[in-house]
DNA sequence: GTGAAAGCGCTAACAC
DNA sequence: GTGTTAGCGCTTTCAC
């Protein structure tokens, strides 16, 4: 409001135009100014140049807001996510906004840093802001906002996991079936010996406790491990193997790790003090992160596309606003593990 | 409009749910709902209950965009920012978008990718929403940018630079004295020979000539450098260091990297290589990112505290939102250049 | 091809 | 403390 009459001397602003006082100054009525914007080609060539001077002429910029209202439709689409720090989701949203934009959609964004209550709230606001569509990570919610999901009766879509009961759909994989795939692969490849470093993130506690009663099943010992109940960081990762090493970590334990960032962390921590990998630590990461091709030695990991992963979520709501029938609701894009030299 | 119909049997649907049919079910009229909502102090405790059970009983919603059309404030602050995937950008925006939050406003997200002409669509697109301000990423824009924002009438924040010809206020440091910095560190710490790794960003270039013009002027030479118009990544910070190798770089060089990621790239590539660093290259990276530190050796960078830029960017709109005179247009956030092992 | 009228669901102003 | 009235700036529908 400071800003609308700090410099009363100057221009009409911008947002203050409408389709009416462009309408008036082209010598046509509002309607016409408007369909001018959304259906040119049902407006005379020469009134639609004279409409197109009169926008230009006052700045004139439409009013979503007042669009939205009037036609139910506000191209917006909500995406809420744990963290956009967190590149394994914010890699997901920029493939996701990216073709949401070429559809004509924005993003409304907030985080819910992996807790339900603040995701519940997240999605009282966005919802009243009536958004075409609603993106959602992970498949747990609570039990207020899958009501409140409900009752919106727009597309929603989860991501990150897979579900056979979705709210709407889902789009992801089976974080289980990742957990299984680490502990066969280190079976496999000789390890007898397994400890994990986990991060406070329900999925990577699936992961972790998939991947334990597997390596023990097939008959591995498990020598413990470490959870955090914060996010995955480098330094976490660093503390972790050397409070593992404090304990007596046995030489040729295989450590799993949540996420690429503990990895890493194990990874510097063991050049730090000279250990060999994979031969005195070796180390599975999770996201396959870019640096972890890079690392020396690379990094085994569990490969998300998250591009594919955003895009196919994208795709599912546009064909949910075009089509009204038959839309597939899971989605798993699956995963892949990639064995490097760290094990 | 598929989902709005495909279970017709259903209750009502709460986002069809209206304040006037709440106050039908409280017995009071229309306005009384959204008196309950915005100022409950103001309905007595008797009616406040009717329609408190009346909102649960529904699921009621309230619908924004109205609200929004008639009162000229949407609560919405529109970002702008090159991309989420770079944590130099996200960890800004997630302490903004925090304080925000707190405030009461939401996010609508872009990214522009370091092209003005992307900016410009972003920007009208935005402001068609009415937005209550807000916040781009850098100084420079298109001219059809600059007079949008102007006209738009609302605060505008721009970050990661400072100017003395901001549209509203700005929130950054100056690049020019990032680089002069750099220049004099390394020279002072007995360097002679310096090169660039430089990304496609106007301003990681303004950092480098600023560099390059001080280290020469102190009687440095210069090895040459490499530019890419991407995005920095790991892999093509040990692709730069091979290719530097390649045309025969002197022993003792310095590497002025435009971005940690660079700079972790070069590290590593000299690791995999047996070079030693700071003997056989050194390295200043920019960003100080959390792996710096972390790296071995330790990696020599220039710190911006991503989070107090956020917090400072957020305050100054809170700020505009309430006062109305005197408000500081420039806020230096400054820079720290960090000396670790990798000098 | 163009316009007039109605209304989207709220808030703001003013009455009582 | 509560209700009535009048918009906010568009889209939709129906006339012509």
């Amino acid at each position: 409001m400071a800003n609308r009459t700090r410099d009363p001397a100057q221009i009409r602003r911008g947002s203050g135009v409408t389709m009416a006082e462009v309408g008036r100054l082209a010598g046509v009525s509002q309607v016409t100014v408007s369909r001018a914007l959304s259906s040119p080609s049902k407006v005379s060539p020469e009134t639609l140049q004279r409409i197109q001077d009169a926008i230009a002429r006052t700045g004139f910029v439409p009013n979503a807001v007042a669009g939205a209202l009037a036609s139910s439709k506000s191209n917006l689409i909500a995406a809420l996510v744990p963290s956009v720090t967190n590149i394994v989701y914010s890699s997901m949203l920029h493939a996701f906004s990216d073709i949401m934009w070429e559809h004509g959609y924005q993003i409304m964004l907030s985080e819910t840093g992996f807790d339900l209550d603040r995701e519940e709230k997240a999605i009282a606001t966005h919802l009243s802001r009536r958004p075409d569509a609603i993106l959602l990570t992970g498949v747990r919610h609570s039990a207020g906002a899958r009501r409140m999901l409900l009752n919106a009766g727009i597309p929603v879509v989860e991501i990150w996991d897979i579900s056979d009961t979705p709210i709407d759909c889902c789009v992801g994989f089976s974080h289980v079936d990742a957990g299984h795939a680490a502990a066969d692969f280190a079976f496999n490849a000789g390890y007898r010996i397994a400890a994990t470093i986990t991060a406070g993130d329900e999925r990577a506690v699936r992961r972790r406790d998939a991947f334990l009663a597997r390596f023990a099943k097939r008959g591995g010992s498990i020598a413990g491990g470490i959870d955090y109940t914060t996010s995955a960081t480098l330094g976490l990762g660093r503390q972790a193997l050397s409070s593992l090493l404090d304990r007596g970590l046995q030489p040729g334990t295989l450590l799993f790790c949540s996420s690429d960032q503990f990895a890493q962390g194990v990874l510097i921590e063991a050049q730090a003090r000279g250990l060999k990998v994979p031969q005195d630590v070796a180390v599975i990461g999770f996201g396959d992160q870019e640096f972890a091709a890079l690392m020396e030695p690379a990094l085994t990991s569990i490969r998300i596309d998250r591009q594919v992963l955003g895009q196919v979520a994208a795709r599912a709501l546009v064909e949910r606003f075009a089509a009204s029938t038959d839309l597939q609701a899971v989605h798993d894009v699956g995963f892949e593990l990639v064995p490097r030299s760290s094990t």
